[in-house]
DNA sequence: CGGGGGATTGACGTAGCTCAACCCGAGTGG
DNA sequence: CCACTCGGGTTGAGCTACGTCAATCCCCCG
């Protein structure tokens, strides 16, 4: 069936240098930012101004939960994943931001706590102001804080989802939901169905729906099988996006 | 140990006529609504004049998910609970809403949808504004959208921890997570440990943390053997917290 | 070429889902 | 005020999904 043995991941590869991001975007990636639309030209430019980029590695930690939140960040390039420590010690894998999406403190507010650690899934370019800043320009903009509200409260939603995924009990539903949320958001139709945009491991997975890394690729395997999905080293491709709703249905 | 045998469920009892909140209140909870706060007299007086208070007896259905968000409710009395409908039919209990939280359409956005149904849980009072009007007010007073921002950012959090909670893996781990959680929002110390004030049933708690009311009646008794909690028809109390939070970590 | 991280696969034991019977307490209607 | 009913809760007996431990393989990168 088909053509399985595409060796190299087909995930397009994010590569930034240690500490910097290619600085003439900067500007524009600002200025496209969703929850600046809207505003005058040269405030979009003052505002852009206040932003300074810094680059991560993959894997690096961008901060750890509990760490003071001193600023607000933006994915200009790469993905971030943001893991929930758990009582017991290891992390639960709570959501992947991509370009344009935005995490630590969103409200301005001095002495809030990052409630989540931040890590460079992908080499990472961010756009960072602190809080201070940022609450300053919530100030002087409250349209920002219309639009912050309305993302936010978007992101809420996508919160719920995941814990409505979560409550799934085979975890083969659970993993089909989780993969269907992923390709509708960050999905990229191509020659092979729906691939993933994303270095995506049977670890990522799993930690995404509780289980193990084991019963994830078990399943997965199930599910390449079935030619519901195509799969490969950190890579998915959703073949047959019908069944696999189906499968998450049960 | 102590005294098991109360009867009658210790937790409050809200009664309210079907079609009516107690009316003379409104003002005053309008004005104390934590989004409202900082602002002037004359517009709290002019905004609560927006609210429209609306009663909902034990167990109807305020809204279902899919229907078009018309309004933003603030829970003035009472429980509400927002339930998010799975793919194979039955519903994931989300979040309890008590006075002062809010659910509905937060952006004053037109044309959406509302992504859960919402529940009386115990009989409730409503305060509630269209849209348009909800939006008019966000325009006029930005402070609104911030303090809002906020309040949904805090939302969001409690979302996350909700996720990390459902990916615990023994259900016990789970139960004893949710309890925590649910008494550290509603939890009032009284002489017997913390009461949830809430008429909080097996089914709720299973429903909650995504297992079955057999499984959840079986480990709430085996923590209730262990004199961790204290629990009866529809209410449970917290009686060893510590020894809750070492169940919670496994 | 060697090392390491990702993935697969098997064997085994148990948590917990399912089905089912049963009890109890609280409303409700006569 | 009693009887009935119904929803909530408990408990038991299987059966299986899946977690755990462990061995092996195979890319990829240095």
């Amino acid at each position: 069936m088909g053509s399985i043995s595409r060796r190299r991941s087909p995930v397009h590869k994010v590569v930034i240098e240690a500490d910097r991001c290619s600085s003439e975007e900067v500007r524009k990636i600002v200025s496209g930012l969703p929850f600046l639309q809207g505003l005058a030209e040269a405030d979009l430019i003052a505002i852009s101004a206040r932003f300074r980029q810094i680059g991560f590695a993959a894997g690096r930690t961008i901060h750890l939960a509990g760490s003071p939140a001193g600023r607000l960040s933006v994915v200009a390039e790469g993905t971030v994943k943001l893991l929930r420590p758990t009582l017991d010690g290891h992390d639960v894998l709570i959501d992947f931001l991509n370009r344009g999406e935005f995490f630590g403190n969103l409200t301005g507010a001095p002495g809030e706590r990052n409630s989540e650690s931040a890590v460079a899934h992908t080499s990472v370019c961010l756009l960072a102001v602190g809080v201070s800043v940022f609450h300053s320009i919530l100030e002087r903009h409250s349209s920002i804080a219309v639009r912050l509200l309305a993302l936010t409260a978007q992101r809420l939603n996508g919160a719920h989802d995941m814990i409505r995924l979560l409550s799934a009990r085979p975890v083969e539903r659970r993993i089909a939901s989780a993969l269907l949320r992923l390709s509708e958001r960050l999905g990229q139709p191509g020659t092979e169905g729906n691939l993933i945009q994303l270095p995506l491991s049977r670890s990522d997975v799993a930690e995404m729906v509780g289980t193990t890394a084991e019963t994830s690729s078990r399943v997965m395997s199930r599910l390449e099988a079935s030619g519901i999905i195509e799969t490969g080293r950190r890579w998915v491709s959703i073949r047959d996006r019908d069944k696999l709703v189906r499968a998450a249905k049960g």
